[in-house]
RNA sequence: GGGGAGGUUCCCGAGUGGCCAAAGGGAACAGACUGUAAAUCUGUCGGCUCAGCCUUCGGAGGUUCGAAUCCUCCCCUCCCCA
């Protein structure tokens, strides 16, 4: 086991808060004396299995308690999903089967293990033992907490005085969250700062039955790509790790400079120090941002995709937005013969836009291109077995081509 | 159980009988500018066979020449009292 002053280093560095930081390196002293790898949850929504680049400023903490000798427990929240944390915007969640609950947490793994070491990752449900609890214990389980207190949380305390409804059962999430601490006997608990209350309520929980309280790390949220919001993929401002290279790379492209550095402190391997240097000499106009932006998107890319993936995306996209030539993959549309379409048809069928209306508008805009020639009229008519190569804005293209054997 | 306030287009939110496909803001999209940046400015932002027509304002009925706006019933939320 890696001794004290590397563990202490490796697990702050990109850390928002530890609590409580004495006990915290107590807790590891202790590990490494009697050499007993610590307990390292993380708690997982079976809901989205889409994860994306928030998600894994979380993952690439627990990969490194991995690296460093401990126990990752990554628990899937399917008992906690039925309630779905209480965000005040979601609605309460459907029941998810059984059967749902397993695909999900498939899909998320797959995803998952890309970053995690799958031989070294214990994976929970918390149905285990959520299942097996009788009315009884769970009368006996929120006899321990109180309304004031479980109204403190930001959530409850906003909406409450919004006058927004609250649910008696969305009380019970920090309460199980917590209480899967409990049944785990953790001896930490990582989460994104916005799970705050939740953590606390299960070093609460544990003194209440007993245990130790585990300690708490927390991790910054990630802005989504608007560089406002945290990142999340309802509010469309995601990168997912499944995307595919040219579309991470375009997106990791298109972040403000500002936000940029924030990427590159959670998310990139680079050395802090490194990083810190690129950022001075940005500033100074020794490095060009774009430079440094690039860089970052060839990183994270080549981590999800492949080294070779990662290069070729942005040599695609240097290749279609700087020098404006046309991307290597775009859908075809077969050549149709006989009647004339009209080119909003066109659109709307292929989904190029979203309805025949959007068409029509963007056409009135300019941004309809047909073989490389702005076009402004909205009733032109694409005749039959027509090849033509249509560009909507700047990232949506058509190319109607003849197929061999479906056309006279 | 009693009393009161509400449910509007992706989100927030105006609108109390025709001038309402519905103010304003946000998000989004497009154009200009660029580094596909960001910021900014401009425009668009229900659908269609688009100078016209059709479908929306919690749901179902009704009144009216005409309803998001009035009436009835139902569903949902919040507040006060018990």
């Amino acid at each position: 086991m890696a001794p004290l002053e590397e563990q202490l280093q490796t697990i702050r560095r990109g850390a928002s808060e530890v609590i409580d930081a004495g006990e915290f390196e107590e807790l590891l002293k202790e590990s490494i004396k009697t050499n007993r790898p610590l307990k390292v949850k993380a708690g997982f929504d079976p809901t989205a299995p889409d994860l994306h680049l928030g998600h894994t400023v979380l993952l690439q903490k627990m990969k490194q308690f991995q690296d460093l000798g401990h126990e990752a427990i990554f628990l899937i929240g399917d008992f906690t999903g039925m309630i779905g944390d209480p965000t005040g915007k979601s609605q309460t969640r459907k029941n998810l089967s059984e059967e749902e609950v397993r695909q999900n947490a498939r899909t998320y793994l797959d995803q998952v293990y890309k970053i995690l070491d799958k031989t070294k990752t214990r994976v929970v449900y918390n149905s285990e033992w959520m299942k097996q609890m009788s009315p009884a214990d769970m009368i006996r389980l929120t006899g321990k907490y109180t309304v004031a207190r479980m109204l403190e949380r930001d959530d409850f305390q906003k909406r409450f005085s919004a006058q927004q409804p609250i649910s008696i059962h969305e009380l019970l999430y920090p309460l199980v969250q917590g209480y899967d601490s409990v049944a785990l006997e953790a001896d930490i608990e990582l989460g994104g700062t916005d799970q705050k209350f939740n953590l606390l309520v299960g070093r609460d929980l544990q003194r209440a039955y007993g245990q130790k309280p585990q300690q708490i790390l927390t991790v910054p949220l990630l802005e989504g790509l608007d560089g406002v919001q945290k990142m999340s993929k309802s509010l469309g401002n995601a990168v997912g790790i499944a995307e595919p290279p040219n579309e991470m790379f375009g997106k990791i492209m298109s972040i403000s400079d500002e936000l940029m550095w924030k990427y590159y402190e959670l998310l990139s391997d680079l050395p802090t120090a490194e990083i810190a240097r690129r950022r001075e000499e940005a500033q100074t106009g020794k490095l060009n941002p774009k430079d440094a932006k690039v860089r970052l998107g060839k990183e994270l890319t080549a981590r999800y995709h492949s080294e070779a993936e990662g290069q070729a995306a942005a040599a695609e996209f240097e290749n279609v937005f700087k020098k404006k030539n046309l991307p290597e993959d775009m859908p075809v549309l077969p050549a149709w013969s006989g009647e004339p379409r009209s080119i909003c048809n066109v659109l709307a069928d292929t989904g190029l836009t979203e309805s025949v209306s959007a068409a029509r508008r963007l056409i009135k805009q300019g941004a309809v291109s047909i073989d490389g020639e702005k076009i402004s009229d909205e009733k032109l008519q694409l005749e039959g077995g027509r090849e033509a190569l249509i560009k909507v804005g700047k990232k949506r293209f058509l190319k109607i081509q003849k197929v061999q054997g479906l056309n006279p």
